[in-house]
DNA sequence: CTGTAGACCTGGAGGC
DNA sequence: TGCCTCCAGGTCTACA
């Protein structure tokens, strides 16, 4: 499900809770990608929500003495319920609030999210530390990425969604960023120029910033914490749209398997 | 070191 | 209806 613009997405609508206490903890389900730790009830209960802040695809939810560092996997998705919301069969984790009795509730039907206590420095968490940089700052440039890939034999949209490389692209985002920089995504990463990698780095920031804007992409199962679905779907040029025409030379939008994952691009204004 | 297939899961869509 | 196959937003781990 979720790429950098939807983890964002979900990240800004959980501010409501910043600042409130913690009543209880209920978990149904501890076997997601990895186990729940069995004694996070105990440790959260009356701790206090003092951050929220996202490092590539994982939030990270900071509290008094300690962080949850989570990541949805494929369908991993939140929403902010009252007490007396019906269950559903994949709901697996809630977290009561004192003030409002509300509860922050984690679905996950695929189980391939994680939610880990931390009580260290959450940056030097071994799934956090040897990220590469978000795709929004400034150190994610051209010349940082041809530094990058100047040497790699992959193709060009492995490159860019390893997330040591940039974090936060996904398989839907790829795409989209390399058909507006006019490169193929079968392009083996050192040959592509200086000038077009550069394109791809404007092309990627732009559209991780539209696709925020627009709440993210909702494909079949991403809605915010309130509930309310994504628009950036319709903004896709090339995600999805296999033999559709390209909305620039109404050429039939190609697919391909590149390491597993479904591609398209348009092989007119893609070169 | 680099690159790739397999693994982890459930559910929905489409074919027969 | 039911059963089967394939596909899906991610990414760690093992292996060549």
């Amino acid at each position: 499900m979720p790429e950098l613009p939807e983890v964002e997405v979900t990240r800004l609508g959980l501010k409501p809770l910043l600042n409130l206490n913690v009543k209880q903890v209920v978990i149904r389900n501890y076997s997601l990608r990895w186990p729940i730790n069995p004694s996070l009830p105990k440790l959260l209960k009356n701790q206090t929500l003092l951050d929220l802040s996202r490092r590539g695809k994982y939030i990270l939810a900071k509290f008094t003495s300690g962080t949850l560092i989570i990541h949805l996997g494929m369908s991993g998705r939140f929403c902010i319920v009252s007490p007396s919301e019906v269950l559903n069969k994949h709901d697996h984790v809630d977290v009561q609030f004192k003030e409002n009795n509300l509860i922050l509730r984690y679905r996950d039907p695929r189980r391939f999210g994680s939610i880990l206590w931390t009580e260290e420095d959450p940056y030097n968490h071994k799934l956090i530390k040897n990220l590469g940089p978000e795709p929004l700052n400034e150190e994610f440039d051209a010349k940082y990425l041809f530094n990058r890939l100047k040497n790699k034999q992959q193709c060009i949209k492995n490159s860019i969604m390893d997330s040591h490389v940039v974090v936060g692209v996904g398989n839907i985002y790829a795409s989209e960023a390399l058909h507006y920089a006019g490169i193929r995504p079968n392009r083996i990463s050192k040959k592509v120029s200086m000038k077009e990698i550069g394109s791809l780095v404007k092309s990627i920031k732009n559209v991780i910033n539209e696709a925020i804007k627009k709440g993210g992409s909702t494909m079949s199962d991403f809605f915010d914490v309130n509930g309310k679905n994504g628009y950036f779907q319709n903004e896709h040029k090339v995600y999805g749209r296999e033999s559709e025409p390209c909305f620039q030379c109404q050429l039939p939008i190609i697919q391909l398997k590149l390491g597993q994952r479904s591609s398209f691009f348009c092989k007119k204004c893609q070169k």
